[in-house]
DNA sequence: TAGACGTAGA
DNA sequence: TCTACGTCTA
């Protein structure tokens, strides 16, 4: 693990172009795409605050993308019940959610990966595929009530002009 | 990933010598040399029972090895406490430990990997590394009580005469 | 659906 | 020490 503790970058990485495609998390550690295994948001600290350098919109949560792929909306981390915390609870604007806000502060870009479900060849076993899809930029956020009851953030983000064209777009209704 | 949902392989593992190291759970199962992300114990379903085909002795466990590392001494899967069940329970003859006492009574091979923590070189940060250490039997198996209280199992392994030498011989103490 | 010797970073 | 959009197999 030739990448192990390195600092994250803002913005692009070196050598990964728009549309790679992985078929683990561990990949994107190792390239320094997004670090965290299981985390969606990564950050970096600066000065005296954090700042979002990538997102991983893996599916299964309730968030979403609109025109054509350029918009996305992403849910805030945390609120999940633990072992500690049997129920959900109300996400704190902490951690990757703060750095999110920093970020849209700051106007600093945002990597996004992008998780798609598919369907396996032989078996009809499903697999998840990461994508990358350029750098965004945090627009907006909100709270919203989740479907289990607690106040969850909701980021608005957009992806910047002038990168590579998506191919053809994966739609996600309630990703 | 192409060897996603694949059978577990009993013995060698072709393309695999004894010696080879990994930095990773997800290399093991990529080269199918042991398929479970975090389980410690694969098995294979053989006609009507299960039959153990690979174990990570990975550290932190109560595990060690004697005799110049030929005798490897296993504990048994289970009974940590989780969210439904807060605290140690004793460990079950099942999934994998039965598996294990499967292999004993078939006298069927069993892949070892041991894992190594060692320390990073530039940072004082330990990581781990997974070394594949050949093939072992299962010689006997028993209960112990547990540091938690808890009754747990206790495998012996005796590692297969006539595979290469190991090298310089990891000494775990309550490895 | 749940359990499992995962991992990194805060 | 704990959290985190993991990832598999049974």
């Amino acid at each position: 693990c030739a990448n192990a503790g390195i600092e994250a970058i803002l913005g692009d990485v070196s050598g990964v172009k728009v549309g790679d495609k992985f078929n683990f998390r561990v990949e994107l550690h190792l390239i320094g795409l997004h670090r965290p295994f299981r985390n969606g948001i990564d950050f970096v600290r600066r000065g005296n605050t954090i700042i979002a350098t990538s997102i991983v919109a893996s599916g299964g949560y309730d968030d979403y993308t609109k025109e054509n792929g350029d918009v996305l909306y992403y849910s805030g981390q945390g609120g999940n019940p633990s072992a500690k915390t049997l129920f959900p609870e109300d996400q704190k604007l902490e951690r990757g959610n703060l750095s999110l806000k920093n970020s849209m502060d700051e106007k600093t870009p945002v990597r996004v990966i992008r998780g798609l479900k598919d369907m396996k060849d032989t078996k009809g076993k499903m697999v998840h595929t990461f994508s990358y899809h350029g750098l965004y930029k945090v627009e907006d956020f909100w709270q919203v009530r989740g479907p289990h009851g607690n106040v969850v953030f909701r980021f608005r983000l957009r992806r910047t002009q002038g990168q590579p064209r998506l191919g053809p777009c994966l739609t996600y209704h309630q990703l």
